[in-house]
Order: C-alpha cells, then structure tokens, then sequence
DNA sequence: ACTTGAAAGTGACGTAACGTAATCTTGTAT
DNA sequence: ATACAAGATTACGTTACGTCACTTTCAAGT
C-alpha cells in the first residue's frame, strides 16, 4: 500500500486526476488511512497503467471504464470501431491541413484573403473532383493531365509549388512597375527557366494551359488557382515583351 | 433585416448557436424588434459564413473573433500556426492509428490482449528505432533488411500483413491437433508458398530470419513482434515434416 | 507530548461550444 | 380575438481535469 503521493511519483499522474478516477468511480484505492487518506496498490498501479495507454489510444473514460470493467469485453469490436473514428478523425485533419495550405498559397499570390469566395471555392472543389477530372480529359491527354499537377496546386506545399506561387506574388507586387521594367522581366526570366525545367520543350501542352489560364471560366472548371485578369493580361504583356529579346539573342 | 429562423434556413445553423454567438459577442444580430426578437442583415450572414468556413480550419471561436474583429490581423502569422498545431494533431492521430492497428493485429495472434506488456513493446518500440536499425543492419545487409519489412509488422494493415498474421493465428488456433495434423500442414504449405512469393528463393536470407526469430531475445531487438516459444518450436516441428513430404515429391 | 510544515482532504468554479429542457413572451395568421 | 409558432431567458449537462481556498491529517523533530 503506497500513498498518493508515491503513485504520482512513479506514474507522473496528478493527484487531482488520481481524485477524479476515484469520484467516477473509475479507479478507487485499495483502501483508506483513518484520516482518510487514499492508498492505493500494485493492482491499482497496473490498472492506472493501462488506463493511461488506452487514453493513448483516444478512448475516453467512460469506454475505458466499461472495458476494464467488463470481463467479456469485446476488444475486437472495440478496437475496430475506434479505429473507424480515429480514420474519420484522420480524414477532417488531412482535409484542414491542405485547406490550410491553399489558404496560405492563396494568401500568397493575392496578399488578402476573401474568406467567403475562398470558402465556396473550397466546397466546389471538394464536390466536383470527378466532374473536374472530367472537364481536364477533355482538354489535355492523359499524359499531359499529370503535368497539370505540376503546377501551383494551391493545395500542396512543396518548394517547387512555393517558387511558382512566390513569383507570381512578386509579379503581382511589382506590376505598377510596367511590364517592361526590369524587375518584371527578370521575374519572367526565372518563370520561363521554370517553365522548361518543369515541361520541357513541350510547347504545345504550355499553349493548352495557357489558352485555360487566360478563360476564367475555364480555369474554374480545371480547377485552376483564380488569379484576376488583369493580373493575368499584364503577365501576358510582359511574357511576350520578354520572348521577343529573347528570340533576339 | 431578416428574422433568427431565416438565417437557421438559409445557413443550416442552429437558433442557440446565433443565441451563443450573441452572447460571446462575435456575432450581435443587426437590431432588435420592439419585443426583443433578433434581427439579421445581409453582413451579418457574410460574417456567420466567414465564421463557419474558419471553423472548418479547427480554429476556436476566440481566435475567430480576434481575426475578424482586428483590422490588421497577420494572416500569415496566424495560418502559419494553425497549420503548426494541425500538423502536431495530425502526427498524434497516425500515432494512435499505428497503435491501433497493431494492437488489433496483436489480438489476432494472441487472442488475448496484455496491456501493460503492449504498453511497454510500443514505448521501447518508439524509443528504439535508431538502436532497432543498428541492430539490424548486423545481422542483414542492406537489401535484406527492406525484406524484412515484408514480413508482418504489427502497425500495418495491407492485405499481405493481414495474411501473415491470420495463418499465424490459425496455427495457433489448431496446435492442439499436433504437427502433423492435415490443416497444419496445410496451413504451412500456404507459408510456404507465401514465403517464396515474398522472398523468391533467397535461402540464405530465409534461414537468417529463422535463426532470429527462434530466439526472443534477438526478435525483440529487431523488432519482431513477439511470438511465444512454444508456438515458435510447433512451427518448427510443423514446418520440418511438411519439408520431408515436399522433397520426397 | 507538542509543534510544525508538508501532504492530503473536500468543495467549488472554470474550461468550449453549444444541446436540451422549462417557463414565459412576442409575432402573426385566421 | 385567439391560437399556435417562434423567440426570449435562465440554467443545467457535457469532458477531464486545473486551479484556488480552506481545513485536516501525517510524520518528523524537539
């Protein structure tokens, strides 16, 4: 029989949490001192124990409770069921954390954030996968609907995801530059490397994507990041201003 | 200015919960009518939608109500940190999902689970995976150590992990009826040809993996989930007849 | 035996975001 | 004018303890 105090010790659990299992009824002491001070033994130290591991394990107290007291458990069945509503769990984490990146990327690309566009955005996407999935067959072949990936995703947050959307938010910062101005054409410059670096010389898929880019409507449908006309038709400008010194040299 | 049951249908959100939102101040309805009876506008639904959307992201309403109500909120800053503690989420979850899954598979060997003991296996188990490797790599080379991966492993759920362990727990479940008994042997005949599925007929590799998991000491520090002795020496026996009767054919 | 300080006891309130009564008042359609 | 739906207020329940506040018991030293 050892005092709460020493059962602390050796289990790093609190005495108010000790006190809690005893009111739930969950883990009462072996017995009491006659100034009622609880005691407790090695059978309520292993008990504590597994206690602990299941917590581990997301149940809460009260099916700890039952299975520990339940001689006939069914730890097949409970093991299998919790497991079901940790994978749930798992699935709103997944899906919180790549909502959380887009937000980020978009927050990026357009400096502010419109919570309420953002968010329909976020329920059509996430309805209309396969109608998108679709949509992308139509326009693009099969091998060149993977390359599609490879651009911004919005969703994803990988360095080579981060440089695309980096440079379209600098492109953006400096736009009452002109599009002529050095900064911009360097800026281009890195975007035309990237360009090649990521699709090769596969001139013709670029074209696709940008016939895409350049129609809003068609963006939305291929699930395409939004990025405003303007911003689009400026790119536009400067893309070109770039092509003719660069088939100059 | 539309009424509390307006906003419930167009929102899907409950009366107590515009109640509660009052209450807390995030979200005060537009006016009051003379008896008292709360009234919606057109920003307040924009506001209860922004709310709703950045629920989704796992932020509490606190937060929710510092970030619309500051004007110069850092919404990077505070994106950043809750992708922080969504990833901490996210880690406990696979966590408890790797836990889980090889407690449910424990119990399909065992039939029985000894939660303190699985407690400790699962610490050390965490603890060591630099000593684990280490070990390893002793005994095995490089590519025989990704074969070991192949064998059952606990945390996993893939249909071939699962094969490993029902045949396990099949033996298990018939060794009453002796080695030699027909749905023994059958049952190391399908071990048999699994092995050679999986491992091609790398003999030498297979007899190494034999020798370890004969001892339990070795296992353990390779990382075998543990098997009892006496079931190790059936399997044994079991498996020499079965060999006897393959190369007399 | 007496004192004293640490350890333990027992309430009771707080937490987050509402759900769920219970009871009373207001709005509105007939 | 009446009836019934909708709304208001108040308050308790939920989870697993943390954190006071105040009182009592224990063990050691004198």
């Amino acid at each position: 029989m050892i005092s709460i105090k020493e059962v602390t010790k050796q289990t790093g659990i609190s005495v108010r949490t000790l006190r809690y299992y005893d009111e739930i009824n969950l883990l009462p002491p072996a017995g009491k001192t006659e100034g009622g001070h609880r005691l407790y033994g090695e059978k309520e130290l292993k008990k504590l124990q597994e206690i602990q591991f299941l917590k581990t394990l997301g149940f809460n107290l009260k099916e700890i409770s039952d299975m520990l007291s339940d001689e006939d458990w069914d730890w097949a069945q409970g093991l299998e069921s919790q497991l079901n509503y940790i994978m749930k769990e798992k699935e709103k984490i997944l899906e919180i954390e790549s909502t959380l990146k887009g937000l980020k990327n978009g927050l990026t690309i357009d400096g502010k954030i419109d919570l309420v566009y953002l968010n329909k955005l976020i329920q059509l996407y996430k309805q209309d996968t396969e109608k998108r999935k679709l949509y992308r067959e139509q326009y693009f072949h099969a091998q060149e609907s993977e390359l599609l990936d490879l651009l911004p995703n919005m969703n994803r947050n990988d360095p080579d995801t981060l440089e695309w959307i980096a440079l379209i938010g600098q492109l953006k910062q400096h736009r009452d530059k002109g599009s002529d101005a050095p900064e911009i054409q360097r800026i281009i410059r890195r975007i035309h490397e990237k360009t090649i670096e990521t699709f090769g010389d596969n001139e013709n898929f670029f074209d696709k994507v940008w016939e895409v880019r350049k129609s809003p409507e068609k963006s939305q449908k291929v699930g395409f990041y939004p990025i405003e006309q303007d911003l689009i038709d400026f790119f536009e400008r400067a893309w070109d201003i770039f092509m003719e010194n660069y088939e100059e040299e």
